[in-house]
RNA sequence: GCCCGGGUGGUGGAAUUGGUAGACACGCAGGACUUAAAAUCCUGUGAUCGCAAGGUUGUACGGGUUCAAGUCCCGUCCUGGGUACCA
């Protein structure tokens, strides 16, 4: 009757879908007799492109082991929520009015049903959003429990309350106190503190307390009033308008993530990632042993402070360098190099960091005039800025080494500083990357001469604290982290100023909702966008008025999941008791040093006070690789004056342009756009406009950005005028198409997501093959932590593959055809080797190859013409975790009442699997080196020739050895004699 | 720049972790069925020489270790992710 045709199809995942839902198969309680075992998803954030295809990929996977460790015996925990807070939705609000929830409410919709048309088994009753005040009431009270509590290293490492901090200050001043606290705080005996008036002691506790505001550096754009995200600033300039941006410092809430830095180190080695994920967290957490000493500033007060790990190399020290916006630069800086050093701390200022770094090869830097004295030998050392040193890693000053660093031997060389040797070997190398200054034996150093480096270090560390010029330090390259953000669509602080004076709102006044604003920009002055709300205000106080970041509402929703109702308690004692933590989370490895890492800090500092019991959240990680998209590019002209219209050229344009070789074309359509320009000049490319001292605006460059790839057709070009409707960022732009009159766009493959405008919605799939192929056909793309280009191409093959699977409960004329008859030895093995591989497979998450057994087994049954019930029940069970729907509905026409999910996952015997063959054992020198395995059904000549060999062999251990005795899996596949 | 991945036929990818490279699938070519098309089934398919048997070559590039290298080591190139306010 029926084929498995597109209507059935429709009919069946409709059907089942349906059923599924008044069945209420997915609902989880949060106790059972079986062992427990809680799957997590990265929760997507809603954009408004609605899901793509990229986004399914790692949710089949968490899905298809769902589902395998419910019919496994397991009582699975697998939940599905939003992290809706976010800035895509604001700046969607500041285009068009609409209120950022109501946009996030739609999209989540949208969400909701796409992923539900794909037949994933989430318990959707566990439902969280991050922007719910539900739910960040919540986050809003951690931030609280963070906010009142410090970190004392004594006698362990663990975040105590605030109270027992001030209890001790009340006692003892904070002498006997060691915790993780600024740099900068000061000793005070118990009387100092009682003298303190209530505003010195809330600015003395925010030295320690976890949760607490410092000043810290943020991109500004004056132009638009508002901080921008490193992501928001291309080439120096914002993003969107081209403005100019400048670092500027900002008070700012904070984590004292440091604090934890050791433990999250530590606790890398107790858990299940990917060793890649755990290596750069090792490295952004970047612990470096060294110490800290002061260099006397010669002809004036004071000293400078350096960090250093190689102490050993003190008798190196030929210049020191600080960063541009080390505090003492100015104050440092001799009348006659002023002028030079000005201008460079204004340059080096306005370079982001990332930009700084990405630029090491072009040094630069500028001397102060300054001098200051080695401790260990008197030696006079000039004082240099440079933006290749960091102000906010160590102290933002080094002591350079040129002999065994490279980056001081690179400024050394460019600035013709002088070079001394403190190692035994060449230093001839030193440019080289894989220079190792770790060998050899101290030279020209006076005392050290003669130890091994690390001998020297201990003997120069001694030497140090006897002279009290400085102290051990273990230095993390990991900063606190920021949390504030000037933005509207975040969670509020529940923290108001009352005579400035940071305080927390009552706990019984939690939530604090988002106000309303009459616009969801920064207002007029640069504030953030709260400074909006009228009448806001907690009992006379002003309210907080920024936000916190993206990764507040990520940090512990896998808590959430697990009560997702309580009103009273972030979750209750007895869920976190039952589910404990996450056995298997799955997602995308760019979280690896965010998210994940803030996750971890979370979880560790809930647990020190008591809220919950495990030390680690994620116990085992997967990365999902990316589906990639091909991104499309506009390029934007770009001066140093801001025009009054932009200038988009075309790819070919662009390229000629970067390599100064433009057409009579070019210059002709360009010039009249810019009549001002003279494009006969000097061209230059956005590598070297930053350098060239005679930029005066005629020199011109770009930038790009991506482009919706909808607009985009191969042979007609972009669709400018669409864009221009569609975005009124556009409307004024000018398109400068090529000769032909078509805007050719440069494309590059890229990760999939809405902010590079080439997502490919999974929807259309699901309408021209059903979930089913969807689902299969994602895992059979290629191995899950792999990254790939989303092609449909092969999609085929594997619909074939259900249709196959179908066909064989079925006859020709549509009807089942299963029959009870005993499956022949033959038919067992297929099914038994198949089950065995399905199942090694699945635990070891490749599901791309168990997606081609199941299409091996499927084709052998074919080929048999096997419908045995005994052959292809087992294997409906052992496909339902990845094609729920087909599967269900052959398991009901098999005659089954309950739900496949209700059935049990079948076993796979050995006794089907083997082989009637014998081994042979060869053994070389006494020693079995191989075993031979001789199949009874064996052609004799064969046998022959092996045993020949084995002889060879044989002799070979008497000592006549062959020439080549090649052994292939225990068997030896070739003799030389 | 720095940190972490990846590079195998026309395409997506297999390869028991050092043991006969290219499983499975797409695509393509040929054939069967059909009045025809679709669907389905069968055969072939890395390159190269050859009618064939078979030979040679082959896992980004250049070296190295090994009886044996897609796999391990050194170097180079290309490419993806992260780089602290995208989430």
């Amino acid at each position: 009757m029926a084929d498995y045709s597109k209507d059935e199809i429709k009919r069946i995942e409709d059907k089942w879908r349906k059923e599924w839902k008044t069945r209420g198969v997915y609902k989880v309680e949060n106790h059972s007799d079986k062992p427990k075992y809680y799957v997590l998803d990265m929760f997507p954030y809603p954009s408004g492109a609605g899901l793509h295809v990229g986004h399914p990929l790692g949710y089949i996977a968490s899905d298809i082991v769902s589902r395998y460790k419910r019919l496994k015996g397991f009582h699975v925990l697998h939940p599905m929520g939003f992290d809706a807070f976010g800035l895509p939705a604001e700046q969607y609000a500041i285009q068009t009015g609409q209120h950022p929830a109501v946009t996030t409410e739609k999209n989540i919709a949208t969400y909701i049903e796409q992923l539900n048309k794909i037949g994933f088994s989430f318990d959707w009753d566990r439902k969280v959003e991050t922007s719910d005040p539900s739910y960040y009431k919540w986050t809003q009270w951690i931030f609280m429990q963070l906010f009142n509590s410090w970190y004392t290293k004594k006698p362990v490492g663990k975040t105590e309350p605030i109270i027992t901090l001030i209890a001790e200050l009340e006692k003892n001043g904070n002498k006997n106190i060691d915790a993780v606290c600024d740099d900068d705080t000061p000793t005070i005996t118990a009387a100092d503190w009682k003298s303190f008036n209530e505003k010195a002691k809330e600015e003395f506790l925010q030295k320690y307390r976890i949760a607490y505001r410092s000043d810290t550096m943020v991109n500004w754009c004056p132009a638009l009033g508002t901080v921008l995200s490193n992501d928001e600033v291309k080439d120096g300039v914002s993003e969107r308008g081209g403005y100019p941006v400048e670092r500027k410092k900002m008070w700012q809430w904070s984590m004292r993530i440091t604090a934890y830095a050791e433990r999250l180190l530590k606790g890398l080695d107790t858990i299940d990632w990917p060793e890649p994920v755990k290596e750069m967290q090792r490295n952004w957490i970047g612990k470096s042993v060294g110490c800290e000493l002061d260099f006397k500033v010669e002809k004036q007060e004071g000293t400078i402070r350096v960090f250093t790990t190689r102490i050993d190399t003190i008798y190196g020290v030929t210049f020191m360098v600080l960063a541009p916006e080390h505090e003492l630069v100015s104050k440092i800086t001799t009348a006659e190099q002023k002028a030079e050093v000005e201008s460079y701390v204004t340059i080096a200022k306005n370079r982001s960091e990332r930009e700084r770094m990405s630029e090491v090869k072009r040094i630069s830097g500028a001397f102060t005039g300054a001098y200051v004295t080695n401790p260990f030998n008197g030696a006079k050392i000039p004082v240099w800025i440079a933006d290749y040193v960091l102000a906010g890693y160590g102290t933002g000053a080094v002591m350079a080494v040129p002999s065994s660093d490279t980056r001081d031997y690179a400024f050394a060389k460019h600035f013709s500083l002088p070079i001394i040797d403190v190692l035994e070997g060449p230093t001839s190398d030193i440019t080289k990357d894989n220079f190792d200054p770790k060998s050899g034996k101290m030279i020209n150093s006076d005392s050290l001469n003669g130890l091994d480096w690390k001998e020297a270090i201990e003997v120069a560390l001694q030497k140090v604290e006897s002279l009290g010029i400085g102290i051990r330090k273990v230095n993390f390259r990991m900063r606190d982290a920021i949390f504030g953000r000037q933005r509207y669509w975040g969670e509020p602080f529940p923290v108001y100023y009352e005579n400035g004076i940071p305080k927390l709102v009552d706990i019984k006044d939690l939530p604090v909702t988002l106000p309303e604003v009459d616009a969801y920009k920064p207002t007029e002055s640069g504030e953030p966008p709260l400074a909006r709300a009228k009448g806001w205000d907690y009992k006379g106080n002003q309210f907080e008025q920024t936000t916190m970041p993206g990764w507040a509402g990520s940090s512990w929703y896998w808590f959430r999941y697990m009560d997702p109702e309580n009103e009273k308690e972030f979750a209750s004692k007895e869920a976190v008791n039952y589910w404990k933590d996450v056995d298997l989370y799955i997602g995308g490895s760019e979280h690896a040093t965010g998210h994940l890492l803030y996750s971890r800090f979370w979880c560790k500092a809930l647990k020190d006070l008591g809220y919950v019991n495990s030390e680690e959240p994620f116990k085992k990680l997967i990365n999902q690789g990316h589906i990639q998209g091909v991104s499309k590019f506009i390029y934007r002209l770009r001066t140093n004056s801001k025009l009054k219209k932009d200038v988009f050229i075309s790819f070919n344009i662009a390229k000629r342009l970067s390599k100064g070789e433009l057409s009579l074309y070019d210059k002709k359509v360009i010039k009249e756009q810019y009549p001002d320009l003279e494009l006969d000049g000097k061209l230059i490319t956005n590598q070297n406009v930053l350098d060239d001292s005679s930029f005066d605006g005629t020199l011109i460059t770009y930038s790009q950005f991506n482009v919706d790839i909808d607009l985009y057709d191969e042979t007609q070009g972009l669709n400018f005028e669409l864009l221009k409707k569609r975005k009124p960022d556009f409307a004024n732009s000018i398109f400068i198409t090529d000769e032909d009159g078509k805007y050719i766009c440069g494309s590059e493959v890229e990760k999939m997501s809405k902010s590079k405008y080439n997502v490919v919605n999974p929807d259309e799939i699901v309408d021209n093959y059903g979930a089913d192929t969807l689902r299969v056909y994602e895992m059979f793309l290629g191995p899950l932590e792999m990254s790939k280009p989303w092609n449909t191409s092969g999609i085929d093959g594997v619909f074939k593959f259900l249709r196959r699977f179908w066909n064989l409960f079925h006859d020709q004329q549509g009807n089942v055809a299963v029959t009870d008859a005993e499956p022949s030895r033959e038919e067992l093995k297929v099914l038994h080797k198949t089950l065995k591989k399905i199942e090694y497979d699945i635990e070891h998450f490749s599901f791309n190859t168990s997606v081609s057994e199941f299409m091996i087994c499927c084709n052998e049954l074919s080929s048999m013409k096997c419908n045995k019930r005994a052959v292809l029940e087992p294997l409906t069970i052992a496909l339902s975790s990845f094609a729920p729907h087909i599967t269900e509905e052959l398991w009901q026409l098999l005659g089954h009442k309950d739900s496949i999910l209700n059935s049990t996952y079948p076993k796979w015997s050995e006794e089907y699997l083997t082989e009637s063959s014998f081994e042979y054992p060869i053994s070389i020198n006494g020693k079995v080196r191989a075993k031979m395995n001789f199949a009874l059904d064996m052609p004799k000549e064969d046998v022959e020739k092996l045993v020949l060999a084995s002889e060879v062999v044989q002799k070979w251990s008497e000592g006549k050895p062959p020439k080549k005795v090649i052994v292939v899996q225990g068997r030896i596949v070739n003799v030389v004699l």
